[in-house]
DNA sequence: GACATCACG
DNA sequence: GACGTACGTGATGTCC
């Protein structure tokens, strides 16, 4: 939402690094309680920032305002004297983690949060002061630092908001004795010894003043300094020329800076109680919590008292299997449910009888609640029978009921006041639920190495103990088996099972007191608050109700294509002169280059010929034979994978298909889904799309399908700054043939779909990290040609080579690349040589952008439990850039309503996208009929 | 278990 | 100047 900033508005700007230092210096070095971040300076920024909005009413308040700050590291200014500013004493180490989170608290409060690298916030704000004044608008510069008493007049003013004290012209001629016109005079020649401007030695303010009003400016004071009376000081003034010229272009502020945004974006808006109230019970803040909860009119969010301070530190305990405990009782179980519940945290695992969740039945659970000190609860093991042939139906002895011990352990599991910890918590969730158990609160050490290793390694245990507690675990292998002979852990002897399930939550204990405090040092608290943990549940829901299949509808197809494959098998046969299996591409290979000549050479390290689509395709020009296999291909496809495949996935008991999501799955943040893959469904072809038919809603329901457009080129266009995209998509162009016009040269009007169509093409490409080679392989198009479209394409939008460029080095320099919302993907690579370096160049460039548009959609996921609570609608799928519902009829439209409105707003507050979100809404009988 | 192929965004 | 190249996934069948 942008409004005209005019005559009639009020624009408010607050000097943010000001607001922390002054926080910074007046509170005691406070700590957040349970983990010991510092968070003194963000809490008198809340504070402050408290004041500001209660303060904020009455004829005076604001229409628009902003939190300006320093972008970190250097400014044009150390680029002409590498001495500005150099005898700072440097930023405290417990005041540094606090930068981000003052942002975060800005945007939390729902205020505006603008700050630009290589300016510093005084640009800005002297920036948005002239275009306000300019608009002919009202501007209050919040602040009371002197550098930005030059602004002040036509309709700025300041405001030192400690003593509430407004400055006026009158005001900054009492500080510098010169209008605010001259302030920059009188400051070029004073100097600064604070920001290190060396200005005139031996002349302060008084004097300078004195100076200016007598020369009229500083220009006609230094070419008539031979004027001066006082020996010393013309003296002074001539050998010190140069240095006080350059003194005044460090003071003066830069009025005319480009920005990516305008005033009319920084529109008051009231804070979103939810989110506000979050962050900052986030933060434990729980005075401020509470007084703007009152302030807010909500019920104050319960922050919940840390327990004692971990034990005993990691290294100093040796993993001992043996010194696990069996609980057999319900009165062995009680000390453990004890010490827990006087701990506040556990780490809990379950072993279950397999690995479809919804399925498979629980046999044990451990516990581990310090390093060293863990238990198994074995409840359903079996009894090895005499025959060892097919097991004994008889539990094995030694167990306590299952029922009790779940009864026992429900209170601590479901406890808001203790913490749960496990590795892929989902899973054990999802377990548990189906035994009335609803486990929270939760962490999940696979969560948060994925917000702090994303890109380095997997994140599966075994890799997390071998990497970081140097521990290799017990392998699973050995006590299960293998291949036919496997058996389920329920039939593992009891005593095997409890070093092995024990120590599984050893490890988990141990890798989170690791990992915790790990996520502020990296930054990613907030990745792994907000996109990772609360999105377990999410998942784990979605999982459970699945999505209804029609087997007879794959079952008909499947036969369908069976029929259609032996009548291409036959001719292929025939034409190849020979029967062979036309699924191996060897044989194929042999048969088309060996056999029948044609042209086409080897590839690949193997030595055998690529068949691959594209070479048939070029292929199918010159023979049958191949055209035939690549409509065989398509078959043979749908039939195994789909058809066929995807009925051995509906559960017997429901129905339906539950997949199974990976939040670790990729490495730019978006998720996976296997067993099955739900993400890729057949819909480009005709026949393929037909799959989708058989996915359906139940009876009276229908299925609704909403997805972003163009959801990676819209915050492409923000990233990179490319107003042209921007204003395209604002004006919603086709942005494809925008594209094309714009590079071609071609009108709208005149546009050709194969014109747009290589436009589309580039598009794509430079998602990707474009080359010349790989848009001329796309399009069949000469190399050199598909470099010219590039070239031509950088030219037209030069910010996107900038972005490139910028984000590669990056990369290079932080050994990572992040999203707007600070997902950080690790780029290991991107310094090595060779062909690899093109492979991480291109990764690097595409992860913000394809991690960004994962991060919008997980926050819309995350919040729309809650938004659609109200109505009978049920979220069943992700397909990374569409969210598909089942609901009934009578609630379709207010869902699509509610729904779209939570996806193409979940950016917000956290991050202001220059490029609205767009999302379109389909609805059907069936998933083809949705999308 | 590696490889090739192909389904999706 | 040459290198090989679009980004991110999972499932299937062949072949060793």
């Amino acid at each position: 939402m942008s409004t005209e900033f005019g005559k009639g508005c009020h624009l408010h700007l607050i000097d943010g690094s000001a607001f922390i230092f002054r926080a910074y210096h007046a509170l005691p070095p406070l700590t957040r309680k349970s983990d010991g971040l510092p968070i003194g300076a963000v809490a008198g920024f809340c504070n402050m920032l408290q004041r500001y909005v209660e303060g904020n009413t009455g004829p005076d308040a604001p229409t628009h305002v902003a939190v300006i700050f320093d972008h970190k590291g250097k400014t044009f200014r150390n680029d002409l004297y590498d001495l500005y500013k150099a005898n700072r004493p440097p930023t405290p180490e417990d005041l540094r983690p606090q930068f981000p989170l003052t942002r975060d608290a800005t945007r939390a409060f729902n205020i505006a949060c603008k700050e630009v690298e290589g300016y510093e916030a005084d640009d800005i704000m002297a920036t948005l002061a002239c275009q306000a004044r300019d608009a002919g608008g009202r501007c209050t510069i919040i602040s009371s630092d002197k550098d930005l008493m030059q602004l002040v007049g036509g309709g700025v003013e300041m405001l030192d908001a400690m003593k509430n004290k407004r400055i006026d012209r009158d005001g900054v001629i009492e500080k510098f004795g010169v209008g605010p016109e001259r302030v920059v005079d009188v400051q070029a020649l004073a100097g600064d010894s604070v920001d290190n401007v060396p200005g005139a030695p031996g002349i302060g303010i008084k004097t300078a003043a004195l100076l200016i009003n007598e020369y009229g400016d500083l220009e006609s004071l230094l070419d008539r300094a031979a004027e001066i009376k006082q020996p010393k000081r013309r003296q002074t003034l001539i050998d010190n020329r140069a240095q006080i010229e350059m003194s005044k272009t460090l003071v003066q502020l830069d009025c005319e800076m480009q920005l990516d945004f305008t005033i009319g974006d920084l529109e008051v808006r009231d804070p979103e109680p939810e989110v506000l109230l979050g962050f900052l019970a986030e933060m434990e803040f729980r005075t401020l919590t509470k007084r703007m909860a009152d302030q807010l009119g909500q019920e104050p969010p319960v922050i919940t008292e840390p327990a004692a301070v971990a034990a005993a530190p990691i290294e100093a305990v040796p993993f001992d299997r043996d010194a696990y405990t069996c609980v057999t009782s319900a009165e062995e179980l009680q000390p453990w449910i004890d010490r827990i519940q006087q701990r506040g945290w556990v780490a809990v695992d379950t072993e279950t009888t397999g690995l479809d969740s919804m399925v498979v039945d629980l046999v044990g659970i451990s516990l581990c609640i310090e390093p060293g000190e863990a238990c198994y609860i074995p409840l359903t093991h079996r009894a090895a029978a005499a025959d060892d042939l097919f097991g004994s139906d008889e539990l094995a002895e030694g167990q306590m009921p299952l029922a009790i011990a779940l009864e026992m352990l429900k209170p601590v599991l479901q406890d808001p006041a203790i913490l749960k910890i496990g590795q892929n918590m989902k899973y054990d969730a999802k377990i548990l639920h189906r035994y009335g158990v609803d486990i929270a609160p939760i962490d999940d050490t696979m969560l948060m190495s994925y917000a702090l290793h994303g890109g380095l390694h997997n994140h599966g245990m075994d890799t997390l103990s071998d990497r970081y507690l140097d521990h290799t675990p017990i392998p699973i292998k050995p006590l299960l088996g293998a291949g036919k002979s496997a058996i389920t852990f329920d039939k593992v002897p009891i005593s095997d099972a409890v070093p092995y399930a024990a120590e599984d939550a050893d490890i988990t204990l141990r890798l989170w007191q690791l990992f915790k405090p790990k996520l502020h040092l990296s930054q990613v608290t907030t990745v792994y608050e907000t996109l990772e943990r609360p999105l377990i549940p999410v998942l784990a829901t979605m999982e459970m109700h699945g999505i209804k299949v029609d087997r007879d509808t794959l079952s008909r197809m499947s036969n369908a294509f069976a029929q259609k494959m032996a009548g291409l098998e036959d001719e292929i046969h025939a034409l190849a002169g020979r029967p062979f299996n036309v699924g191996s591409p060897k044989q194929l290979g042999e048969i088309l280059f060996d056999e029948m000549g044609l042209e086409g050479g080897k590839k690949g390290k193997t030595g055998a010929y690529a068949t691959g689509a594209d070479i048939l395709e070029d292929l199918a020009g010159t023979h049958d034979l191949p055209a035939r296999v690549l409509d065989w291909r398509q078959l043979s496809k749908l039939k195994s994978t789909y058809t066929d495949a995807l009925q051995d996935h509906i559960n017997a008991d429901t129905g339906r298909v539950h997949t199974s999501y990976l939040q670790t799955g990729a490495n730019t943040g978006r998720m996976a889904s296997s067993d099955p893959n739900l993400q890729n469904i057949p819909v480009r072809s005709e026949e393929g799309r037909r799959i989708r038919e058989a996915f359906i809603a139940e009876p009276g329901n229908v299925l609704l399908s909403l997805d972003y457009s163009q959801i990676e080129l819209r915050i492409l266009a923000h990233v990179a700054g490319i107003d042209t995209l921007k204003q395209a998509f604002a004006d919603g162009l086709d942005i494809h043939a925008m594209t094309a016009s714009e590079m071609f040269g071609v009108s709208m009007d005149e546009m050709t779909p194969d014109i747009r169509r290589q436009a589309k093409a580039i598009n794509f490409g430079v998602i990707y990290g474009i080359s010349g080679f790989g848009l001329a392989r796309n399009l069949r198009i000469p190399r050199a040609e598909a470099q010219g479209f590039i070239n031509r394409y950088f030219e037209r939008f030069p910010g996107i080579r900038t972005y490139m460029d910028a984000t590669v080095e990056f990369a290079k320099e932080h050994g990572y690349v992040q999203t707007l919302f600070g997902r950080r993907i690790h780029t290991p690579e991107i310094a090595a040589k060779g062909p690899r370096a093109g492979f991480a160049k291109r990764a690097a460039i595409n992860a913000p952008i394809q991690g960004t548009a994962a991060d919008v959609i997980r926050r819309a996921m995350i919040r729309m439990p809650d938004a659609i609570a109200h109505l009978p609608a049920r979220m069943l799928l992700q397909v990374h850039d569409e969210l598909l519902f089942e609901v009934p009829e009578a609630a379709v439209e207010e869902t699509i309503a509610t729904a779209k409105s939570v996806m193409e707003n979940a950016a917000d507050p956290a991050v202001h996208l220059d490029v609205k979100l767009i999302v379109d809404a389909g609805r059907g009988a069936n998933w083809a009929e949705a999308h």
